[in-house]
DNA sequence: ATTGAAATACTCATTTTCCTTCACTTTATA
DNA sequence: TATAAAGTGAAGGAAAATGAGTATTTCAAT
C-alpha cells in the first residue's frame, strides 16, 4: 500500500484520468488520490495555471486549447523563436496549386502550423505531430501511412515507402538534423532518411531545407541528400557569411527569416 | 457510480444530445440528466448565453453557427468505464501472430491501449488518437495513410482506401456509433464508413466489433456491415436479454466485458 | 378575443462546492 | 541538526447551484 502521492504524482494522475474522461469532478479525484479536497483543489488550481484544464464548478474540464497551444510546446524546444521564423518563411513559399511533401521534425511542425489557408494547396507528410496540435486545416492535409514512431511521432518502414510510390509533388520541404557541405544533409534514423529520400525522388521541384543555423557544419547519422541536391534553404540571421557564399557557389537560393522579412 | 453530474458535464450532454437530435425537449433532457426542470432551464439559459442553441417554446434548438464548429466541446467520452472494459476484453481476443484491423473511435482507443506486449502482433488502424496518447507500444504499430480528419483524429479518404488494399488482416475490432438488428452496423460519416467497409472485406477472419449496450438500437448515418457479417460482439453488462438472444440467433457470439471477467 | 393546458420565469430555502485562514507535517537546504 | 520552505488538511463563512412552489407567459383551439 502507497502511503501518498507526492504533488508531481498526483497531477500525473490527474492529467491521466482527464485525457480518458476529459471532465473530473472534485469529489471523484479525493477519492482516486486519497487527499482532502483542498490539496485536490490546489491541484486543479496549478494545472489550470499551466493551460491543462480549466477548473469549472464541482471539477474541471480538459483544456482543448491545449491541442492548438504552440507556446506550450514550444518550451520544450530549441531556439523556439528562430524556427517559427523559419516556418513562416518557408510556408510562405508554396504557392497555389502546389502539392507539397513535408517530414517530420519540430521545424516543420512550425512550416505545417503557418501553411495560408486562402489558396489550394494539398501537403503530404508523415509529421503527425503537426496533425495532432492543429484544429481543422485550410487545407488537404495527407498522412502517409506507415509504422509508428512513438519517440519522433512520426511515420517511417517499408510501408511508408510503398505509400510514397503512389504520389508525385512539386515541392518539398525537409527538415534536418544537420547540414554540412561535404556530408550533405543528415537525419539521426535510418527510417526517416529512406522517408525522405523517397520524397526527394518524388518531387519534380524545388526541394526546401529548413534549418536553424545551429545545424550547419553538423553531421547526424543517416545522409538524405548532397548539398547539390537542395534548391532553397530557409535559416535565420545566425548563419555564418562564409555559409551563405559556399551556398551560393553551389547555386542554393538562401532566404533569411527575420522578424519583419520577406528577405532573399 | 456517478451520483451527480456537474454543470459542466451536463452542459457537454446537452450539445452533444443536440448535435445528434438537432432539437431538444426539456422534458426529455430532465430525464436524461436526472436534474429539475428548473436546472435545465438555467443550463439551456447558459448555453444560449454562449451561442450554442436556440431556446425556444418546449426547449432548444441547435444553433446554425455550431454546424460549422462541431468538435468545439463535445469530446467528452461517454460510459467511460464501460469502454475501458470493452477495450480490455476486446484487446485480449488478439492473439499471439495476428494481424488486426482497428478503426477509429474512443472504444477502439481503449482496446489499442491495451493490446499486451507480450506477443507478435501487427495492428493496421486509421485510429491517430490512440498514436498520440500511447507511448513506446509493444506491438507493430502501423497507421494507413489518408487524408486528415481532425474532428474525429482518423484517416480516410481514397488515398486510405488504396492504402488498404496493400494489406490483408486476420481479425477486425470494430467500434460502430449504431448496432441494430435490421440495419446493422453504422458510423456517422461516409468517410470512415468506407474506409471500414475496406477493412471488412481485406479480413480473411473474425469480424469483432465493440460497442456498449448504450449503442443497441440506435442508428447512425452509413451503414459498414450487416448484422450477419459479424462474428463476435464485445458489450457491457447493461445489454438486454432479449438482445442477446437476437444475437445469437444471428450466430453471433456476444461477450460480456465485466470488471473481473473472461466471460462469455 | 377567450380560455385552459403547458411551459417558463421568479423567489426562496436548502444543499453543495468553493475560498480563506491557520495549525500542523513533510521535504528540502544550510 | 537546525531552519526554511512547501505541502497538507480542517473549519467556517462566502458563493454557487439546486429544486420546489407560485406567478406569469405562451400556444393553440375555440
Amino acid at each position: 500500500m502507497s502511503k501518498a502521492l507526492i504533488p508531481a504524482q498526483r497531477r500525473e494522475r490527474i492529467q491521466e484520468y482527464l485525457a480518458l474522461h476529459k471532465i473530473a469532478r472534485t469529489v471523484d479525484l479525493c477519492n482516486m488520490l486519497d487527499a482532502s479536497e483542498a490539496t485536490v483543489r490546489r491541484d486543479l488550481e496549478a494545472l489550470e495555471q499551466d493551460g491543462i484544464l480549466e477548473r469549472t464548478h464541482g471539477g474541471a474540464i480538459l483544456s482543448q486549447r491545449m491541442i492548438t497551444e504552440p507556446e506550450y510546446r514550444l518550451r520544450a524546444q530549441h531556439r523556439p523563436e528562430e524556427k517559427r521564423l523559419i516556418g513562416a518563411m518557408a510556408a510562405s513559399l508554396i504557392e497555389d496549386g502546389d502539392i507539397v511533401f513535408i517530414n517530420s521534425g519540430t521545424t516543420t511542425t512550425q512550416v505545417i502550423h503557418q501553411i495560408r489557408e486562402d489558396a489550394e494547396i494539398t501537403i503530404f507528410t508523415n509529421n503527425l505531430n503537426a496533425a495532432f496540435e492543429m484544429g481543422e486545416p485550410g487545407f488537404h492535409h495527407y498522412l502517409v501511412g506507415g509504422e509508428y514512431q512513438p519517440r519522433s511521432k512520426s511515420l517511417a518502414g517499408r510501408f511508408a515507402m510503398e505509400n510514397l510510390k503512389q504520389v508525385y509533388a512539386n515541392k518539398a520541404i525537409l527538415g534536418v538534423d544537420g547540414i554540412s557541405l561535404k556530408h550533405g544533409c543528415t537525419v539521426p534514423t535510418n527510417g526517416e532518411a529512406e522517408v525522405v529520400r523517397q520524397m526527394i525522388d518524388r518531387t519534380m521541384g524545388q526541394i526546401i531545407v529548413v534549418a536553424d543555423h545551429s545545424k550547419w557544419g553538423v553531421v547526424s547519422n543517416f545522409q538524405i541528400a548532397t548539398i547539390d541536391e537542395i534548391d532553397i534553404l530557409v535559416t535565420d540571421e545566425g548563419l555564418d557569411k562564409s555559409a551563405f557564399e559556399s551556398l551560393s557557389a553551389h547555386s542554393i537560393e538562401s532566404v533569411i527569416a527575420k522578424v519583419n522579412s520577406i528577405t532573399t
